[in-house]
DNA sequence: TTCGTTGCAAACATTTTGCAGTTTC
DNA sequence: GAAACTGCAAAATGTTTGCAACGAA
């Protein structure tokens, strides 16, 4: 007994990229990636969908790396890398985040946890090589 | 044994606040903080000793909320809050981040950690209760 | 004098928004 | 046909930058 949904071809192109990628792209990153197969896709229509995605808690915002925006979705709490060198986001799948914590938090701090992010960052393994040679030439 | 005195009252000023408050200010929190104090401060100096502080590991960037970057002067890796009702980011101290992590971060990344944040979102105790209020009225 | 810091304002980049036209059911 | 979505471009926002003036050594 569904509700009928109404399926719009953008939209659902957007949030069908969201979640079969994992690199966790920008709202530019998305609009670069589709704007092949959708020639008259336009970047303030990513922008809008990516809101009202994040809103709905279909999809998630890992945060921004160098003031850029970066969404994920995969909406299970995940530990996340950045990479300062090439602004690289990874997932960590086989460390987990300390979600029991959250429930320590909520009670040291009396309101609602919603969520929680544990992020590392540093230079990947190509980054750091890289920067190793940069060094010495 | 006189210190040779330093006179660069605006960026010690700067440093010195973001060292005293756990408020985790913006660019713009610092200026408005200390423009009564200091009349002549610009904004554009806030932001350019920001980020030098930033480069030089003096103090941390939290994050963006809203959209805005946060910073905090305690560099050392504690648990945060950020209230997505009053946009607070509060300190966790009580709770301790995983570290330990990070070497089998390290392990499985190949490349170099540098720095480890564990971050909850939710609403603080009196946004969680205007929330409520705010929904019967 | 010399070098780094600063105020000011213009430039920048990302994101949001208004409106008219289009799509979906 | 109603309601929701979209393209386009302008606007808004946070941040950076160029340049001339300034301050300390």
């Amino acid at each position: 007994m569904t509700q009928p949904k109404k399926h719009f071809r953008k939209r659902d192109a957007i949030l069908s990229y969201l979640r079969s990628t994992d690199v966790h792209p920008s709202a530019d990153m998305v609009f670069a990636q589709l704007k092949p197969e959708i020639p008259d896709l336009s970047l303030g229509t990513v922008y809008r969908n990516l809101s009202m995605f994040r809103q709905q808690g279909v999809i998630v915002s890992v945060g921004t790396v160098n003031g850029i925006e970066r969404f994920d979705g995969n909406t299970k709490p995940h530990v996340h890398f950045i990479c300062t060198g090439c602004d690289a986001v990874i997932d960590m799948h086989r460390l987990q985040v300390p979600t029991e914590l959250a429930r320590t938090a909520q009670s040291i701090l009396g309101g609602e946890i919603e969520n929680c992010s544990l992020t590392f960052t540093g230079r990947c393994a190509q980054c750091a090589n890289n920067f190793k040679k940069g060094e010495s030439a």
